[in-house]
RNA sequence: GGGUCGUUAGCUCAGUCGGUAGAGCACCGGCCUUUUAAGCCGGGGGCCGCAGGUUCGAUUCCUGCACGACCCA
């Protein structure tokens, strides 16, 4: 039937009730028990017992099953279900005869009446009286398979999160582990700060930003692509522990690990350097597993991911090394003619360099997807991290880690740097790559850097992504079941 | 960007070796006073993703496009 005709028959229903002079659409209904209150409160009785009790209970009626003189309705609520039991007695004949010829289901209702079991021992509640508290006038999928189709489901999202218990449940969890984290930060001393998210020079990231107008100022702003900078400028006015979390904008493709605006968690601890971010993220990301699993093993696609501490850690070079078994240290023409030799495909643009770019390639096509467990890959080459310190003994890298867990890169951090002078020679390094058109290479920022020359304490800093974090905890295989409106096309 | 697969009723899915389509749920009508995906009888419901091509005839074969899923870059 077309959908248009099943609105149709709604629509007439919506008429009879306004005929009847009952609104439709009320402001309230003060509810006395949630679904799983009253199994809580009354889960044990017996077949056919009667408790006494009235209840009173609102939600959308997921199912009906109406048999003549008696109907019983499945009411849902955030908590769960119970069944509502309605006849001419418990509703009086004519209320009766209305309400079971004008309810749908998917309509909300209140229900008020006595709490009882049926003989086959369902806990009910007798409806007494109703009160119909929206109408539906689309209908809902279907009770037994629900609403499979994933395309449908992130493009109509209510009817997703009303259709399936499980996407619910996801938010649900989300907000967990956002709770989980800030409780983590908090207790540790850290201040939670907002920083601008409209940026005249975005920064912090090496990605391609999202362009806007202020009219009134006559100039383009950027959507921050990273909030780092300003982070670190609260470092240098003396806040010494800070942390945002907030949304990110990245000018990129769409992909199931990718939405152009996604949550990060930066964290800046003064005093500590990426040692310290190390123990911070095994700590933090710890408390958010047992939070949602009570335990430091939980199972992603069907395979286990062990959260015991301490996590590997292995130096980039190392694992590269490994996994393609070339020479990394080799200077650049040389390992892309080993590269060549052993038949390894590498882009034509990360040809010409940086090498940094080319290991992280590597990185990404021969060993990421190893690295189930959780896994600190350490040292990054200086030329593709001009953020991050050099390495104490090793002036070619910095003291930079990304956390691998399911093959996936969940956080970045690194000993920041905080000599303004080389911050200005790395940022001029990378004006030279975007000369040459790397449109991700970052931008010489003169204000942060004068902030810099008033002295930046030493300092570890990390960010992790929440979106990909909360995938790996909430068993999701794509980014667009954790956000609750994903772009789509 | 490339490859593979998919798109049929509101939902979940069949199907047509080329002759314009079916089921279950949902919907409408009837019966039914303890159901649990209630049951029984009857009924209505489709630009078979979009555009073009081949053909007497295309939902089916071919091409392109859109959207999605998966894999690769």
């Amino acid at each position: 039937m077309p959908e248009l005709d099943l609105v149709a028959a709604r629509r007439e229903k919506l008429c009879r009730l306004r005929e009847r002079g009952i609104n439709p659409y009320p402001y309230a209904f003060p509810r006395t028990h949630t679904a799983e209150e009253l199994r809580r409160e009354f889960g044990n009785l017996p077949p056919a017992s009667h408790t006494g009790v009235e209840a009173a209970v609102a939600g959308r009626i997921m199912g009906l099953r109406r048999m003549g003189r008696v109907t019983f309705a499945d009411l849902h609520d955030r908590s769960g279900r119970i069944q509502i039991f309605a006849t001419p007695q418990t509703l009086g004949p004519e209320d009766y005869e209305f309400w079971v010829d004008v309810l749908d289901i998917g309509d909300l209702v209140g229900v008020r009446g006595e709490v009882f079991t049926t003989k086959t021992g369902e806990l009910s509640v007798a409806a007494k009286e109703l009160t119909l508290l929206a109408k539906a006038l689309r209908p809902l999928p279907e009770k037994w398979h629900g609403l499979r189709d994933v395309e449908t489901r992130y493009r109509e999202r209510a009817l997703d999160f009303v259709a399936n218990p499980k996407a619910r449940e996801i938010l649900i969890r989300r907000a967990k582990i956002l709770r989980t984290i800030r409780n983590y930060l908090d207790e540790r001393g850290f201040i939670e700060v907002e920083t601008p998210i409209l940026q005249p020079i975005p920064g912090g990231a090496s990605a391609r930003p999202f362009i806007t107008h202020h009219n009134e100022l006559e100039r383009d702003l950027y959507l921050r692509i990273a909030p780092e900078l300003y982070l670190k400028r609260l470092l240098v006015g003396g806040l010494e522990k800070v942390y945002e979390i907030g949304r990110n904008f990245r000018n990129e493709g769409i992909s199931s690990e990718h939405n152009p605006e996604f949550t990060a968690l930066e964290a800046y601890e003064a005093y500590t350097d990426y040692q310290g971010m190390m123990e911070l993220a095994e700590g933090l990301i710890e408390a958010c597993v047992l939070a949602v699993a009570g335990s430091t093993r939980l199972e992603y696609q069907g395979r286990w991911i062990d959260f015991s501490r301490p996590w590997r850690r292995v130096p980039l070079l190392e694992l590269v090394a490994e996994a393609t078994g070339c020479d990394v240290e080799k200077p650049l023409p040389e390992l892309l003619a080993e590269l060549d030799r052993r038949g390894i495909p590498i882009p034509a643009h990360l040809r010409r360099g940086p090498k940094g770019k080319v290991i992280e390639h590597l990185l990404e096509a021969f060993a990421e997807k190893t690295l189930w467990n959780p896994t600190f890959v350490l040292d990054y080459p200086l030329d593709i991290s001009p953020l991050a310190k050099r390495k104490r003994d090793r002036p070619d890298l910095t003291e930079r880690f990304e956390l691998y867990i399911a093959g996936r890169e969940v956080a970045n951090a690194f000993s920041e740097l905080n000599d303004p002078e080389e911050q200005r020679e790395r940022f001029l390094a990378q004006e030279r790559l975007r000369a040459q058109g790397d449109e991700e290479a970052q931008r010489i920022d003169e204000d942060f850097i004068r902030d810099l020359e008033l002295g930046m304490p030493p300092a570890g800093g990390i960010g992790i992504g929440i979106d990909r974090l909360t995938m790996i905890l909430t068993d999701s295989p794509s980014i667009r079941e954790v956000l609750a409106f994903p772009l789509l096309r």
